[in-house]
DNA sequence: GCGTTTCAGTGAAGCGCTTCACTAGAATAT
DNA sequence: ATATTCTAGTGAAGCGCTTCACTGAAACGC
């Protein structure tokens, strides 16, 4: 029996050539299947990864777990999956993985501002753990985070070098504290910083806050349009709200990009097909997940000495919204 | 141990009260977690599905895996995720699952025409599991299907029932025989039937079919345009596709619903925020990733006698982009 | 009061594998 | 020729739990 282990776990300096091969024809006769329980059972590890995501259908979960799952397989390792949309399920997630004995945990969440004394106890426990985009303030923990703050910014500096100054900002939402997202908050800042620089104003009624959905999105730019403020752009911290603010515009005959300049954050396909096609800054969403993946792969493999604490960049994607490709009137 | 075993799997007749708070005052002192490997070794079962489908990013994945992960999850199952977007590695991720010891496996794939030796095996081995949305010809594995013949009938008899006569099609892909569709194949036969019950032609040069991308729609929409066969609407037979083919239209001005009445299939919210709103099919995808889960459950449980064959059906929302709502001219 | 049933708890096998420690024999060294 | 090393293979413990078969004591029946 240890014989074949050896033979099946490709042990080729134990075994002559002549065992090996009885080994293998026998296995496959048998069409015998290796227990991966059992397996896991006597080597105290299961080459599996728990991966937690918010809510499965939010937009930015695909691509994640699409990135986790691309790498976790290229490198022997099962993915076991479980959304989570608050604090408590998310603990329960955690100790059901933890009983699933998991080698390591992949945390997804919306930029919320959940409490995190359990990742820090995971952490303690010395369970490997990386979370992607969260505002997490634990140094000792691998994290993945997105540049919010750059990405308001950058946003922001692309109307402003097209000339424009009333510059509108339609984004997440920051209060209560139970939705606010870090996201919104930074690229709130990042706007207002923008135009700071340039000695602009950022009076608050240039600003609407609400989901990050079609519908916050709509009713943000119906909002932002009734206030009247002679905006000539707006910068959409968000594909769907962009796609929202689109409809309302249009419905009040504004034209995009010539009587309003949009700018918007996302990556999936399709803001290149609305109308006009969106400027976007493309967040590298299905990256995130696959650099996670990779980093808690060489945690696992103790590759690793210090805790990774990285921010990912955007990405200007010119295309219509914005009015770069057209001559216009200031 | 075995008293504490009972204890902890709630066996309430075997063991005296007394004993019972002492061995659960015991377990929480010293921090005790089951060990579910363990578990699933004693009793033979894991309670862990594996769940395989085609591409995580497909916008028909994220709805399924989650209703598939709701039911789940409050069956008290974990979901293993495995993506495979060919036999072979189909295959692979079955194996994988088997030595995983899963105690069933959900499959949704896309509609390609997949070979299915290795499901008829899977089954004849007695491992439970559920089909979603493929050409299965094996009436002993549980199927979930969506009624696509059925959508294209619908679709286009809406179009019929507003007047129109000239009703176009762009489809998904019937040709070559690897990317080949069955919902493309049912939805234009039942666009075709739907048209030859009220004795209008059909003729081919009406028909695009297309990837089922926005790429595809927008391409098959300009082919479309190309041939000027004078259409007055188009059955656009997926959500993508139609916010291509009304980029399409509007850069050929032609007016939807006015001068292109455009009805798709779809589930995805952002159909409502298209300009105009996109009259839709609705697809219940979430809700068969939870009927697939239940089908399961239901089989692991030992409750369910004959194999189920479902299939779903498209409900009917009317927005602007068919031309309900206006009158107009023929 | 004796046999029977119930109750509460215990013992031990076994789930399928890995891996350490070991052995017998062959090869090599001195 | 003997000691040492190497090679190929074996034995057995053990991973953490479940569950069947069992036991001793208490409760019950007539």
């Amino acid at each position: 029996m240890s014989t074949a282990s050896y033979v099946l776990n490709g042990d080729h300096k134990r075994v002559s050539v002549e065992t090996r091969d009885l080994i293998l024809a026998a296995a496959r006769d048998l069409n015998y299947r290796p227990n991966a329980i059992a397996r896991s059972m006597a080597r105290q590890k299961t080459a599996i990864i728990g991966v937690i995501i918010t809510e499965i259908q939010n937009p930015l979960f695909a691509p994640v777990t699409d990135g986790v799952e691309q790498i976790l397989r290229q490198e022997g390792y099962q993915l076991l999956l479980a959304s989570a949309g608050d604090v408590t399920s998310e603990i329960a997630a955690i100790e059901t993985f933890l009983a699933q004995q998991v080698d390591g945990i992949i945390i997804m969440s919306l930029s919320l501002h959940f409490s995190d004394a359990h990742l820090r106890q995971l952490q303690a426990e010395g369970i490997p753990l990386v979370v992607i985009n969260r505002d997490l303030d634990v140094p000792e923990i691998d994290q993945i985070q997105f540049d919010d703050y750059g990405s308001g910014r950058m946003g922001t500096e692309h109307l402003l070098s097209l000339g424009h100054t009333r510059i509108g900002l339609i984004c997440g939402p920051v209060a209560p504290v139970e939705v606010r997202r870090r996201s919104a908050i930074e690229r709130r800042r990042g706007w207002t910083d923008a135009l700071a620089a340039q000695a602009l104003p950022t009076p608050e009624t240039w600003v609407i806050h609400d989901e990050y959905l079609f519908e916050g999105g709509y009713r943000a730019a119906q909002a932002l349009i009734a206030r009247d403020e002679h905006l000539t752009a707006v910068f959409v911290a968000s594909d769907m709200m962009a796609v929202g603010a689109l409809k309302a515009f249009h419905e009040a005959a504004l034209r995009v990009p010539q009587d309003m300049a949009v700018v918007t954050i996302g990556d999936p396909p399709f803001t290149a097909y609305t109308i006009p096609a969106l400027t976007t800054l493309r967040m590298p969403i299905m990256e995130s997940g696959q650099i996670a993946a990779r980093v808690l792969v060489e945690s696992l493999r103790g590759q690793r000495t210090a805790p990774e604490c990285l921010t990912l960049g955007y990405e200007l994607r010119i295309r219509e919204s914005c009015g770069s490709q057209l001559p216009h009137a200031h």
